[in-house]
DNA sequence: TCTGGGGTCCTAGGACCC
DNA sequence: TCTGGGGTCCTAGGACCC
């Protein structure tokens, strides 16, 4: 806990739905909702119009349509978010550049590590959060940000919540303790669905409730770790620093199919495919990986996983695959998969490492009891690469998913309205357009296209 | 027509070593 | 052949976050 308020946290309200707002002024005042659009796709974000119908993050996008079947459903369009949130983030380094960010959407900032010295009494401090939300929605093009100043990371969160959508609020150094007591435990970065009933379980709804349990009940109930961390954070005291560089721990690729998939060949091929987007990720960031595991989720949704640690790091394909293949060989999918997921940890920057785990698989003989696993090569061919890449778990055979971008010859720059029997519906508008007109066309007109809409900015 | 995808952190038990 | 304790690594599962 600091004696000012230097810890800020800003927060993009709605952001995703905001996006689609602005891009497409059609849906501006409207029900928006982004997230998965198949059978089992779940809300990510729903714009405020929507919420006031009960859609909510999380929820089941069947259950979102019922509740506010006028809504407009659009799949995410991150491309474009990135660009927006890259603004956000570079507003927020330029008043500070100890910028942690949590997502997307969200970051926190070290206001004390600001070269130059900042007002940071109460009165400074909502100068400059006005000054930041001005200048989010100027060089975003109008997206609203809430935002929180106070004392500590646990405080600067709950503060950015307070006044949302668009709010600002400052949490006055020594007014903490008083501030959250009333608050419910919920508020607490931490405490979820299941926490939150143990804890009602032995009374517990506030945060000053949290402060008259006894350390071992408490420590009973959810774990002696988190135990510490509740009973410091009920009487707000946080020191945890704002940290700029995170190294990431681990990276994993995971697909829910929109049916479930009992085909082992079919199974392999998609861990194939999993295993080769990992790899190129781990290139990507010059990383090596030590632990291969794989997830498998059954039609009754219960979920197992299983890790297989190797003696080297490694960033290859091949031996992502052999290891996860050999993996989900010893799992049991007569019942069916519903997801498969392949993820990686253990992560290193240590090339050298690379050199074992090409032994492991590339090794012919295999004597000892813990040999490697198959070796790529016998792997690999047992599936014609490509033979299922237009499948029940992929995208929309044609690719027009709604929210998407496009240009046609003639009507120009608009976005996919709606696909569907060999048809898509377009609308013709842009951010700096008025809403525009919709036209349906075959969805194999030669003179549609998708459009790289992240040049618009 | 139940329940995404990408992560982090914690716990608990077993193997193994000293 | 009467039973230890600490530390580390690994696996599996689960809570939680956006």
């Amino acid at each position: 806990m600091r004696r000012e308020a230097s810890v800020l946290h800003l927060d993009l309200d709605a952001f995703y739905a905001s996006v689609e707002q602005r891009d497409k002024p059609s849906l501006r005042g409207k029900p928006v909702v982004v997230g998965g659009v198949g059978q089992r796709g779940v809300v990510a974000t729903a714009s405020y119009e929507a919420r006031v119908f009960g859609v909510r993050s999380a929820m089941p996008s069947h259950e979102a349509r019922r509740r506010c079947p006028n809504a407009a459903f659009l799949v995410p369009r991150f491309d474009v978010y990135k660009v927006a949130s890259g603004q956000v983030m570079g507003l927020l380094r330029a008043l500070s550049p100890l910028v942690e960010p949590l997502s997307l959407d969200e970051a926190f900032v070290d206001l004390r590590a600001s070269p130059t010295p900042l007002d940071l009494s109460p009165d400074g401090l909502r100068t400059l959060l006005t000054r930041l939300k001005d200048d989010v929605h100027a060089a975003t093009s109008g997206l609203t940000a809430s935002v929180g100043a106070a004392s500590s990371k646990f405080l600067a969160k709950i503060a950015s919540e307070l006044e949302k959508p668009d709010g600002l609020t400052v949490v006055e150094p020594g007014t903490e303790v008083e501030r959250i007591g009333p608050m419910s435990v919920g508020v607490i970065f931490g405490v979820g669905p299941v926490t939150r009933e143990r804890l009602d379980r032995i009374g517990v709804r506030t945060v000053a409730d949290l402060r008259q349990v006894e350390p071992a009940e408490l420590a009973q109930v959810v774990g002696r770790a988190h135990a510490e961390s509740l009973a410091e954070l009920a009487w707000a005291r946080d020191d945890r620093p704002v940290e700029a560089e995170r190294e990431a721990k681990s990276i994993s690729v995971e697909d829910t199919f929109a049916t479930d998939v009992k085909d082992r060949v079919e199974l392999a091929e998609i861990l194939r495919r999993d295993a080769r987007q990992v790899a190129s990720r781990l290139v990507a960031a010059q990383l090596f990986a030590r632990t291969v595991t794989i997830k498998v989720r059954r039609p009754d949704f219960s979920t197992i996983t299983r890790a297989r640690t190797l003696r080297g790091a490694t960033d290859r394909a091949e031996v992502i695959t052999a290891v996860a293949q050999s993996l989900l060989d010893a799992v049991e999918v007569t019942g069916g998969v519903r997801l498969l997921g392949v993820g990686v940890a253990g992560l290193t920057d240590l090339l050298q490492d690379d050199l074992f785990a090409e032994e492991e698989t590339g090794s012919e003989e295999a004597p000892d009891d813990d040999a490697e696993e198959a070796t790529p090569a016998a792997v690999e061919p047992a599936q014609p690469p490509g033979s299922t890449e237009d499948h029940a778990y992929g995208p929309p055979a044609t690719g027009w998913a709604p929210g998407l971008d496009v240009e046609h010859d003639e009507h120009g720059p608009g976005w996919v309205w709606g696909a569907g029997v060999g048809r898509v519906t377009v609308r013709f508008e842009t951010r700096d357009t008025a809403p525009g007109p919709v036209r349906t066309f075959a969805e194999d007109d030669p003179a549609l296209r998708r459009r790289d809409a992240t040049r618009d900015a």
